[in-house]
DNA sequence: CCGTATCCTACAAGATACTG
DNA sequence: CAGTATCTTGTAGGATACGG
């Protein structure tokens, strides 16, 4: 019945996901899942860049939020931070290495949702025009 | 300097995601990176499933999330629901084709994170010692 | 310019109880 | 078994004001 699954259950799980839910990813995904971090790793995928470019670069952060996430990316090592003890302050971020290597994945996904948004807003209108009462997001 | 980055560049940005944030990629990033799809789909990569059967596979999901986790999924035409009219109940899940192109991603997401989770968990320490006052997560 | 400090709200998610 | 229906709470994120 499933034996065409087997071999991605082999390869889909290769640290015991099924036991040990918390094997790293969930880490991952929540950094990569929330709201500004994946706009500020592309931001930041053109170059080097300055806290206001920064901002300016991604619609609608706040000032908060930016710092917020740009912390957490430096806490995991994603990005540099370099303060230029200059008047007025100046700071710089640029992706590290390993910063640089997500964004391959990010680009995956952003070309997976590019290539099936349209497959999957049909797909939410036929469900929506099904189940008329239901309210999901 | 950043010369180094500008073949990223050229193809993180396929969309003009700079101008155009949300080309469609922040829809699918938070489903991705909500707290039980992925769990879902990396579950349901095994093969069909039943409700129970899913709930038991994911540690510590509450019965509504699983609810509302596989109707989100259903609504994006990443998960199919078949209810059979039998007593009791009987409802059993398997991933689309779409469901299924996502898994390769998911897995690229969890060899990373595997990869690089001592990286980053090194990362994160230094940077709490580092900043002792600073409370980030 | 580059933040921090507060305050506030909305929503994600947990707990629990009940139903076809 | 496979859900719904409530109620509650934690926290992500927005707005705003101030500081080095």
């Amino acid at each position: 019945m499933s034996d065409s699954h087997i071999q991605v259950t082999a390869s889909i799980d290769p640290c015991g996901l099924d036991e040990h839910p918390d094997c790293g990813i969930r880490d991952v995904l929540t950094r990569v899942g929330d709201k500004w971090s994946v706009l500020v790793i592309v931001e930041l995928a053109s170059g080097i860049r300055r806290f206001r470019e920064l901002q300016r670069g991604i619609d609608g952060i706040s000032q908060r939020m930016l710092t917020l996430t740009v912390r957490r990316l430096e806490r995991d090592g994603l990005v540099t931070r370099i303060v230029y003890p200059t008047v007025p302050a100046q700071v710089t971020y640029e992706l590290t290495s390993l910063g640089s290597s997500l964004t391959h994945l990010v680009k995956q996904l952003a070309d997976w949702s590019l290539e099936h948004r349209e497959n999957i807003g049909h797909s939410r209108a036929d469900y929506d025009a099904q189940h008329p009462a239901h309210e999901i997001h």
